[in-house]
RNA sequence: GGGCGCGUAGCUCAGCGGUAGAGCACCACGUUGACAUCGUGGGGGUCACAGGUUCGAUCCCUGUCGCGCCCACCA
């Protein structure tokens, strides 16, 4: 016998235990592929091999698990492939703190004691996070799961750096990089996140204050403000032309520049103006004096200097600012590179600046400027400054050495795939964010001055010549071939960027280099589930990559979901503290509730906003499920082993047999079209408000009746509906339909598989329109005598009298076969037919019907002929709307035929249900 | 600066060319043997605003206002 309760903690460990031992998840059982059936392929969103499972995980691994079970149960065979990612720098970075906690700077442990560490650390939690999408009730076959830093993952890696290196797809150059100067290494344009920031610091050269004195400039002051914020402001800088003695009352001796990092002035190699422009076009070709350096540099005509903008000359930093590099290739401006690789100043600034923090250079270099006369002005000024997504610091443009990807070569095939539909997103709009960036990409930056990771395969020579190899005996070989004789080589110590490897994610875990025969039967895999925030960061590498090496797209759907934010629609973090841990919520609530809430908020294109009102919503939707089984149960609602649904001939039976079938077409199309929120709308709504509310309160008098014939054929009906309802919510809720899927089968014949492995529900043709009209009737019916009721504060345990008045045979025999239910939902003691309604009834209309309920000495008349008038203005008012209509010839001619039709036909429904209500209130009249 | 999205009940959101919906919250009544994590009934909306298209607009178009996001720029 059922608890009265579903209780998820107890059974949720129980249930999945056994899914994993019996392996239900597995991909390719003998029995599905012997039968030639249809694979079904997604690879799990690596999560960080260190993290924990966060709300974002929860919805991506839901969704997730939700069209695999579904597809499982369409008997298809499902590989959900699971794995972890690396996760390059935020390993490294969580590792590299936790030593720093015990004293320890990773860099005096060295290179090899490091990694021995991050392995350790990985061997230790590593599993943290698998366990965590256990138990949301991931259903992927675990026997496959990968890393991306395992033996194979790594192979693959090395082979396609190794061939994209021949193909002259990977090269190595010298250029401007986003530089972090705290974690020193490179980090890719989309690690890189503009934040704004607005100074509060404002001067300007010969301001005079409130006595009319002139205010000097106040480097302290300044200093101060600059150690809050050390942006957002600009600064104007004067640079003196050459060869004529700068005068500071003379604007004809200077040039004035903007600049928001005036610390960079002193890697000036020119100033740019437009050569158009009509003000200060004229000095383009001169020099001038660059201040506090002991250099000249030449002023040059470039269009990117926008006349409009600034004082219209702009400084040029080619060796630390993106713009100015370009501008500096194309006027031939040399490359001054005056910071190191901690953001200090080098050897090539001014022997004053040597050895100075970037910042404490920029106090530096603007209160020198001051005292040279050589400031015009300091404003506030809002800008976007780049910040490592990881770790905070502020971004240093910076010319090194780094490996990159000709990403444009590789995004073409990527960008035809997309255009031909091998690959469609949803939705569809996601396609134009991954045009559009696809369309202006860059070089890809892949090296990263990091331990923790793939190690570059390339080798250097005594002169620096580079050998990319799959091995360092195989760079030896090709070494030795080049110079003539055996050399020392050594590795380039970079690491690969992250993505590198998590783009060849779905081919290299299906065992690519090698042709094996996972890869033949499940690539192209079906559906990618993620968010938008990575559709650059790894949907398009993976399209890119998968596209090169594999020569086909790496995935026929991308589902893109929103982000999982608070009940005011902030991003959960950490610093507002609004951080909803999916772990608690599946402790108090069950995982199934979870589930169930992020399907049910997942509308497309949208993100979810959660709230736990929401998930208690569906752990009350559980434990009425629960119940409803319970119920089953408790009146022997047994399955029967050969029964069959188009034999039934209830009515009740008939009709809940369509309704059935109208939920398993519901949930089958919303899942097809990846619509969560459709689907389990719509078996929340046959479970809740059809099955439990309706059928199960029909089936009580049958099941506690004398008609043995009906009570077996209701009972076995009901024992399948309810199975059919546990196969349509398993996706969403697997373990409390797995559970229930168990229990009930201790009382009917043996089940033949697991929940998990059921059969999904077909349609087979069983509505029945008159079972259908029949119980409409009887809903309608019942609900308005309750309706009736309530108004009338008739009190519950009155039983009270039903007369029905004019009508038809029909309804007369409905009435009939259905008086037990009828009286008892509607709690009545009598339900008979006269012709006019007694004195002092209640009366309400149904189709052709007028129904009386004699409430005499109940009911308040004046509140009674208050209510029916009020129910025939109501209608009045649709019909004077439909009159309109009807009335105009524009939309007799126009509007469709049915639709006309539809409209005069409601307005002889509401005629006449006035008049019968007209009739009702003259009798009220009259008695009253 | 470019692009995208959103604005519908108190809240969170569906919907959509012809009858405006759900969950939660709220009010009233109720423990009748599945379920109070429940049942029954009820209140609550000029569908942001202004134009336009249409026989008909919450829905399509344009504009305005408000909010959010992405990209670019950030002298």
């Amino acid at each position: 016998m059922l608890e009265n309760r579903y209780q998820p903690g107890a059974i949720e460990a129980r249930i999945y235990a056994q899914w994993e031992e019996s392996g239900a998840f597995r991909a390719g059982p003998p029995e599905r592929t012997k039968a030639g059936a249809p694979t079904y392929c997604v690879v799990i969103p690596p999560p960080n091999v260190t993290g924990s499972l966060h709300m974002g995980h929860a919805l991506n691994n839901t969704l997730q698990d939700v069209l695999c079970r579904f597809e499982r149960m369409r008997g298809k065979d499902v590989l959900w492939q699971p794995g972890t990612d690396h996760a390059g720098i935020a390993t490294q970075l969580v590792v590299t703190r936790q030593l720093s906690d015990r004293q320890i700077n990773y860099k005096d442990l060295g290179r090899e004691k490091f990694l021995e560490t991050v392995w350790e650390w990985k061997a230790k939690s590593g599993g943290t996070i698998v366990n965590q999408l256990k138990r949301l009730g991931c259903s992927c076959d675990w026997s496959r799961e990968r890393f991306t830093m395992d033996d194979g993952l790594s192979k693959a890696v090395l082979k396609v750096f190794v061939d994209l290196y021949a193909q002259g797809l990977i090269y190595k150059d010298k250029r401007l990089g986003n530089w972090d100067p705290e974690f020193q290494s490179v980090v890719s344009d989309l690690e890189v996140e503009p934040r704004d920031h607005t100074g509060t610091f404002k001067w300007k050269r010969g301001e005079a204050d409130k006595e009319g004195n002139p205010v000097a400039f106040d480097p302290a002051r300044l200093a101060k403000v600059l150690d809050k914020d050390p942006s957002g402001h600009m600064y104007y800088l004067r640079y003196p032309l050459a060869g004529v003695a700068y005068d500071a009352d003379d604007p004809a001796t200077y040039l004035v520049v903007g600049t928001t990092r005036p610390e960079t002035m002193l890697g000036d190699t020119g100033v740019a103006i437009h050569p158009e422009n009509e003000r200060i076009g004229h000095l383009i070709g001169k020099r001038v004096a660059l201040p506090l350096c002991d250099r000249e540099i030449l002023v040059v005509g470039d269009t990117y200097a926008d006349p409009e903008k600034g004082t219209g000359a702009v400084k040029i930093t080619p060796a630390h600012d993106f713009n100015d590099w370009e501008v500096g290739k194309r006027a031939g401006l040399d490359v001054i590179n005056i910071l190191d690789a901690r953001g200090h100043l080098n050897e090539n600034a001014p022997e004053a600046y040597r050895g100075l923090a970037r910042f404490e250079a920029r106090k530096q270099v603007v209160s020198d400027l001051a005292a040279l006369d050589l400031l015009e002005k300091i404003e506030p000024h809002t800008h976007a400054v780049p910040h490592a997504q990881r770790g905070d610091a502020i971004i240093e443009p910076w010319l090194t050495d780094q490996w990159y990807v000709d990403a444009a070569t590789l995004a073409k095939p990527a960008l035809d795939a997309v255009r031909a539909g091998k690959t469609r997103f949803v939705p569809e709009k996601y396609a134009a964010d991954y045009f559009r960036w696809l369309e202006n990409i860059q070089p890809w930056c892949i090296s990263r001055q990091l331990w923790w990771g793939h190690q570059i395969p390339a080798w250097y020579g005594p002169d620096g010549k580079v050998f990319v190899a799959h091995d360092e005996a195989e760079a030896s070989a090709a070494a030795n071939k080049t110079y003539g004789k055996s050399v020392p080589l050594t590795r380039d110590p970079d690491v690969l960027d992250t993505w590198f490897s998590s783009g060849l994610w779905p081919f290299s875990t299906l065992g690519w280099p090698d042709k094996t025969p996972e890869l033949a039967r499940y690539y192209p895999t079906s559906t990618l589930v993620t968010g938008f925030d990575i559709i650059f960061f790894w949907v398009a590498r993976m399209m890119m990559q998968g596209l090169h090496f594999t020569g086909d797209v790496p995935f026929r759907d991308v589902y893109i979901h929103g982000l999982v934010r608070d009940e005011k629609g902030r991003k959960m973090s950490k610093s507002i503290g609004n951080v909803i841990d999916p772990l608690d919520l599946i402790d108090q609530y069950g995982a199934d509730a979870l589930r169930f809430t992020l399907t049910a908020l997942t509308t497309q294109g949208r993100d979810v906003k959660l709230t736990a009102s929401r998930v208690e919503g569906y752990r009350n939707f559980a434990t009425k499920l629960w119940n409803a089984a319970r119920f089953a149960e408790m009146n022997e609602c047994v399955r029967v082993g050969d029964f069959d649904p188009a034999q039934a001939t209830e009515t009740i039976n008939r009709w809940i047999l369509g309704e059935t079938e109208r939920a398993t077409r519901a949930v089958t199309e919303g899942l097809e079209a990846y619509k969560f929120n459709e689907a389990s709308g719509a078996i929340y709504r046959f479970v809740w408000n059809v099955f439990c509310d309706w059928y199960l309160e029909l089936a009580k008098p049958i099941l506690t009746g004398d008609s043995e014939a009906a009570k077996a054929e209701t009972r076995a009906t009901t024992a399948f509906v309810i199975d059919e309802i546990l196969k349509l919510l398993h996706p969403f809720m697997p373990f409390v339909t797995e559970e229930l899927w168990q229990r009930l089968a201790e009382h009917g014949p043996r089940r033949e598989t697991s929940l998990v492995l059921a059969p999904w529900p077909t349609h087979a043709g069983r509505q029945d329109a008159a079972a259908d009209a029949e119980i409409g009737w009887l809903v309608r019916l019942v609900t308005e005598v309750r309706s009736v009721r309530a108004e009338m504060n008739v009190p519950v345990a009155s039983k009270i009298t039903l007369i029905l008045t004019g009508a038809s045979a029909e309804t007369r025999a409905r009435a009939e076969r259905h008086e037990d239910t009828i009286k008892r939902l509607a709690r009545l003691e009598t339900l008979m037919h006269a012709d006019t309604p007694p004195e002092g009834s209640a009366q309400f209309v149904i189709d052709e019907a007028t129904v009386a309920l004699p409430l005499a000495g109940i009911i308040d008349i004046a509140a009674e002929v208050a209510r029916l008038k009020r129910e025939q203005q109501k209608l009045q008012g649709e019909i004077r709307k439909i009159d309109d209509k009807l009335a105009n010839a524009q939309f007799l001619a126009r509007a469709p035929e049915e639709v006309v039709e539809e409209q005069r036909e409601r307005r002889v429904d509401f005629v006449a249900t006035v008049e019968r209500l007209s009739a009702a209130l003259a009798r009220i009249s009259a008695s009253g």
